[in-house]
DNA sequence: CTGTATCCTTAGGGATACTG
DNA sequence: CAGTATCCCTAAGGATACAG
């Protein structure tokens, strides 16, 4: 007996929501692919005050899905971090198109205009450069 | 005493989520945008079977958000037709970079290479085309 | 620090019958 | 056709205490 979720269909988009399409998973990705969050405590104390065990259930579900890795700090052989994988870290360009979303439609978002602006006139550069970023950041795991 | 929701961030990524932040509003909206499913019944014979109270409660609130609006059906006054506001069609480069994201990511997904070869090498003449086509079909209504 | 374990409450949502 | 109205049940998720 496989697990059987829910009647798969084909469709990317419904894919896609099979792994966030959720109140909480995509915030924890945007902490650890735009804001450098790596440990589970960084994670807990965003702004929006994700539970412990809700946190702990997201993180576990995104390493089955293999979109992040629990690895240990090379720094201090007894901490975490959670690094992003190359799976995740190809959702950035879906992610940086919702915050434009969410910019323009919500008068009271406080994104930065100059990341708007860049957006505008370089969306691929300012890709690149976040995705270059978590990569680096891995590294330094 | 103002409607108050679950303590507002700022975050565009969190409005965003406050919209379409479950399992069946973005399927709604794939099906309005990108399949050209303008009527109830159609709606909700999406393979991923909706059922009809949760339709009808994604249809409200998408109203109220400003993403559609209910229309009478100009050729029979009888029936309704939902139209995508710019607000949803503007949503379009978010979706089909989820539905990019899903294809490369899904095996079992279904998408038309054709479809990714097109993001490929014109991705915003792509956006750009799907737009026309809901903009003309709310004309059509 | 990084989680588990529990308890408890509510919202989400499937099934289905019904209505204008 | 285009929904409403119920019923009912489960999963999601807050709060909090506890553990390795």
């Amino acid at each position: 007996m496989q697990a059987k979720n829910q009647a798969r269909s084909t469709c990317p988009i419904s894919f896609a929501l099979e792994i966030f399409g959720d109140r909480w998973t995509l915030l924890v990705l945007r902490d650890l692919l735009l804001r450098g969050r790596r440990r589970y405590r960084e994670l807990l104390r965003s702004e929006e005050g994700i539970a412990t065990n809700v946190l702990a259930d997201r993180l576990k579900r995104l390493e089955r899905r293999g979109l992040i890795r629990k690895l240990r700090d090379e720094a201090d052989g007894r901490q975490f971090v959670y690094a992003a994988t190359p799976l995740a870290i190809s959702l950035v360009p879906m992610l940086i198109e919702m915050i434009v979303w969410g910019a323009r439609s919500d008068s009271g978002s406080d994104v930065d205009p100059a990341f708007i602006a860049r957006f505008e006139t370089d969306r691929e550069g300012l890709i690149a450069e976040i995705q270059a970023e978590v990569r680096r950041s891995n590294g330094l795991a």
